[in-house]
DNA sequence: CTTAGTGTCTGTAGCTGATACAGACTCAAG
DNA sequence: CTTGAGTCTGTATCAGCTACAGACACTAAG
């Protein structure tokens, strides 16, 4: 049995962040709150990470991308570690979490309305009367 | 000539947290970053309002509710107090902002649809290969 | 008058989700 | 040998609040 030598290039921190697109300094802030694990050490104590972290880090991102917070993300990632990974259960946590989406987007939209239709009403002229103004005071 | 000594009502800061809705200690926040004016104080150092300062409250938290960031209603008020208050520029301040809301709209409901349809493949059954895990794992 | 309960004052800490910086160490190239 | 880049740690910063501790102030009941 042959033993290899290769000096295994091992992935640094800077590599991960180059390979993700994630910041650097975001990288230990996962790991300090626990989201990412701790990788192991080199000789002098530098994070030595491999193709795992690099997948669990892309999980994380595309989590965030689609708006789950970090607490979803850590709720998810304790699904995918227990092995009796059910699919009921992330099925769950996207409905929940698809349904405050929903949420903020109806909350956006009646924003939209109110701040279209009063921005229409603009004359643009040096006016002080404005009518973006009056809806803000207006007493509601 | 006749003084008035009724004892003209005070407005304290539990008054103003009631009449507007607004956290306690937000008020005394929004003093602190100069978006609300300092108060004038009675003789005991209790903050004294008056209906200027309700309007005012008022004024922000309903920017505020619009997804105006403080640093906008900063501006905002900026204008309104300026007495040369132009209607353009408030129209566009108004208009920025609606750009970014729309934009955030946008983001939401492409998020909306990668969940929905992942979602949607879920059988909801103990199996361990999840559509929406498959969908945060794949290599984007 | 005393006491209890509430309100107010201040400064400061905590929250989420990062991002940035200082100062020490290590490493590879020239 | 020096220089520059990378890494390490702890800590500070940001928005936009919210909350708490400890010191005063005020009111009503007993």
């Amino acid at each position: 049995m042959k033993t290899h030598h290769k000096p295994v290039k091992v992935i640094r921190r800077s590599d991960l962040s180059r390979m993700t697109g994630c910041n650097l300094e975001t990288i230990r802030y996962y790991e300090n709150i626990g989201v990412m694990p701790e990788p192991p050490r080199t000789s002098k104590n530098y994070r030595a990470y491999d193709e795992g972290h690099v997948g669990r880090l892309r999980f994380i991102m595309r989590s965030r991308e689609l708006g789950f917070t970090l607490e979803e993300v850590r709720d998810l990632l304790a699904l995918v570690d227990g092995g009796a990974q059910t699919c009921g259960e992330v099925q769950g946590l996207a409905n929940t979490h698809l349904a405050s989406v929903r949420a903020k987007i109806a909350d956006l939209r009646r924003i939209e309305r109110v701040l279209s239709t009063t921005v229409a009403q603009c004359t643009g002229d040096d006016v002080p009367d404005c009518p973006v103004i009056d809806a803000l005071t207006e007493v509601a």
